[in-house]
DNA sequence: GTGGTTTTTCAGAAATTCCTGAAAGATCGA
DNA sequence: TCGATCTTTCAGGAATTTCTGAAAAACCAC
C-alpha cells in the first residue's frame, strides 16, 4: 500500500513542479502555477500553511499567490465550521479553468491591444501622404483582425461545455 | 507637408513604443516586439544599423532579436543588388502573422502541458487507492482537453483565411 | 593574402521580476 | 480589554531576464 502512496506522491510532486515551470512560458510565476497544481490535486481544501509546507516558500508568497488565484477565479476560500484559518479549493473542470484563463488573457493581451490599434488607426485617419495611407491601412488591419479575435473569445468562453464540444467536433471531422 | 509627417512619425512612433509595452504581456520582449512594430510599419526594408538608431539600441540587442523574428517566420532576409548588408522586412499579412504566433505558442505552450499530462497520466494510471484514481482521473480530463486545444490549434492555423473568417463569421452570427 | 565591411557571439552590467521574513493589522473568544 | 491566532503588507534581497559593448568570426573585393 504504501507503495501506491509513494507512486502518487512521486507523480504529484512530479506534476507540480513541471507545471509551475510551465507557468512561466504561460505569462504566470511558477509559484502561482505550483500552487494552481497543487491544489487542483489536492483531495482537500488546504490552508496557507498547507502550501506553504508543501511547496517550502514563504508566507508571504504563498499568501500572494493564493490571492491572486482566488481574483482569477481559479481558486475558492472554503471556511469550516469551528476553524478560524480559511482554506483553498481548486476549481476543477476543464472547461470553466479554461473559460476563466481565456477571459483573463483577453483583457491582459487583446484589449490592450485593440486600444493602441484604435488610437493609432484614428490618429493616422486624416493625413495624405502614400506612407500614412499605409499606415493607416495597417493599422486597420490589425485593428479589426484583433477586434475579430476579441469577439471570438467572447463567444467561445460563454458557451456550455457541450456545445463548444459539439462545435469543436464538427471542426474537426 | 511636414505637419502630416509629423503625425505620421508620432503614430508610428507611439505605435512602436505601446507595441513594445504589450510585448511583455505576450511572453516575448520588449524589444523584439518594438522590431516587430517598426518593420510592420516600415514601407521598406531596414538595416541592422536602422534598427539601432531609430530604437536607441545596441547592435547586439538589434542582431539577436532580428534573427530572432526571421526564426519565427515573422520577418524576411532581403538581399538587395550590389548591397552587402542584410535587409529585414515584416510579414504583414494579418492572418500570416496570427497563424505563425499562434503555432508558435502551441509549440511553447500546449506542447509541453500534453508531455507532463501524459507522463503523469502513465504514471498514475495502475494506483487503486482513491486519490489516486482521483489524481490519475483529473490528469485525464485536462489531458483530453490539452490535446483537443491543440488539435483545433492546428485545424484553424492552417485553415485560408477566407475559410476561417467564414467559420468565424457563422460562429459570431 | 590584405584591408575593409558586416555579422555573430558572449561576459558582465542593468533592469525587471519574484520571494522572504518580519512587522503591522484584523478577528475573535473569553 | 486582552491575548491568541490568522491575514496582509512591504522593504530589501535573490533570482531571472534582458541589454550593452567590444572582440571575434565570416565575408568580400581587390
Amino acid at each position: 500500500m504504501s507503495e501506491e502512496g509513494d507512486k502518487l506522491t512521486k507523480a504529484r510532486d512530479e506534476f507540480v513542479a513541471q507545471w509551475g515551470a510551465l507557468g512561466t512560458q504561460w505569462g504566470i510565476n511558477r509559484t502561482m502555477a505550483q500552487i494552481h497544481a497543487l491544489l487542483m490535486t489536492a483531495p482537500l481544501p488546504l490552508t496557507t500553511d498547507d502550501v506553504m509546507a508543501e511547496l517550502q516558500i514563504s508566507r508571504g508568497n504563498a499568501h500572494t499567490n493564493l490571492k491572486e488565484l482566488v481574483a482569477w477565479g481559479l481558486l475558492r476560500v472554503v471556511v469550516k465550521k469551528g476553524e478560524r484559518r480559511e482554506f483553498f479549493e481548486a476549481e476543477k473542470d476543464v472547461w470553466q479553468i479554461f473559460t476563466i484563463v481565456a477571459r483573463e488573457r483577453k483583457r491582459r493581451e487583446i484589449e490592450p491591444a485593440l486600444a493602441i490599434l484604435n488610437k493609432c488607426a484614428e490618429e493616422s485617419r486624416e493625413i495624405t501622404t502614400p506612407e500614412g495611407r499605409a499606415f493607416h491601412d495597417q493599422m486597420r488591419q490589425l485593428e479589426d483582425f484583433v477586434g475579430f479575435a476579441s469577439k471570438m473569445s467572447d463567444r467561445v468562453s460563454s458557451m456550455k461545455h457541450g456545445l463548444a464540444v459539439q462545435l469543436a467536433t464538427k471542426l474537426l471531422s
